[in-house]
Parts: C-alpha cells; structure tokens; sequence
DNA sequence: TCTTTTTGTAAAATATACTTGACAAACTGT
DNA sequence: ACAGTTTGTCAAGTATATTTTACAAAAAGA
C-alpha cells in the first residue's frame, strides 16, 4: 500500500510520462499508475521490463518501499 | 523460460526443501517448483518474500536470468 | 533393500493482475 | 482564459498467477 516514489522519479528522470512508460513496457497506463500508487502488485517480468526502460534494477526500484 | 538456479542454490544454501519455503512465504510447493523450473511469472510481493525467506535481495534472485 | 522425503508434473478451480472505456481534476504552455 | 497533456480513479471484463488434489520418479537415510 506504500506509494512507489523511486518509480515516480526514475520516471520523471527519463522525462517519461506515464503513458509514455506503460506504451515503452507494453502495459495500459492504469497498470502504471496504479503501480506507483502502490496499491498493487505487478508480476516480476513487469518489474523487469519497467526497470530496463528506466535504465534502473529491481533493487533500486522495488526493493525496501514497506 | 530461463531455470531459476540461482533460486535454487540460495534455497540450498539455507537448506530448506521446496516444502518448507512454500510454508515458510505462504504459497503452495508447485508455485516454488513452478518459479526454480522457470515457467512463470510471480508477482513482485511474493518474490520479496522469497528473498526475505533466503537472506538475499531481488536483484540476487531474480535479476539477469533471462 | 526398504522407507521416507523431495522433486517433477498435470488438470480443474479460484483469486487477482491487467485491460478497456470513460470522466474529471490538476498541470503546462500559449 | 483557453487548449492540450498528464494524472487520479472507477466499474466491468479478460488473462493469468496460484491453489488443490493427485500420482510417479528421483534422492537420501537406515
């Protein structure tokens, strides 16, 4: 339930807006949104994805927001 | 697609059967087996539980398997 | 060898991730 | 002030992660 702020910035860092993640990864833009609201739980090769366009690891993304 | 071996050995590293980190993480033995065989997707809560479980951070357990 | 534990695998059912479509609030640029 | 983009959110549907039950092969211990 905690918001996902390190994907927000690492977003905002890349100059993407959140539809313009979702279309890089290939999800809808409420998948994004609602992953970074936090109140969901995406599948690992989703992480995955998110994290190569971002240019960013799991860790450094999803790791340690509880 | 790609076997999970790094699952795995982490898994036998801390000498716990498939069994017992199914408990240990509250899923079902055939979801482990599913995920060290390679043959999906769990979502990210899990695989952080699985990590905590093993003493290991995500990038160590499921980052750069593909 | 015998027994027990562990692993691999499969099919049917359930829970939930993700989509689509839609609408309004907040922000950006002109 | 106005137009365009971005974000927040909702409800109903579809895809898929996970469970349950079950059986057999492989590994480990006595």
């Amino acid at each position: 339930m905690a918001k996902n702020l390190k994907l927000k910035s690492a977003r905002a860092a890349m100059d993407m807006s959140q539809q313009a993640l979702a279309e890089a990864v290939g999800v809808s833009r409420q998948t994004i949104n609602a992953i970074e609201k936090g109140d969901y739980n995406p599948t690992l090769n989703l992480c995955i994805d998110i994290c190569k366009a971002l240019g960013k690891t799991l860790d450094e993304i999803f790791w340690g927001n509880d």
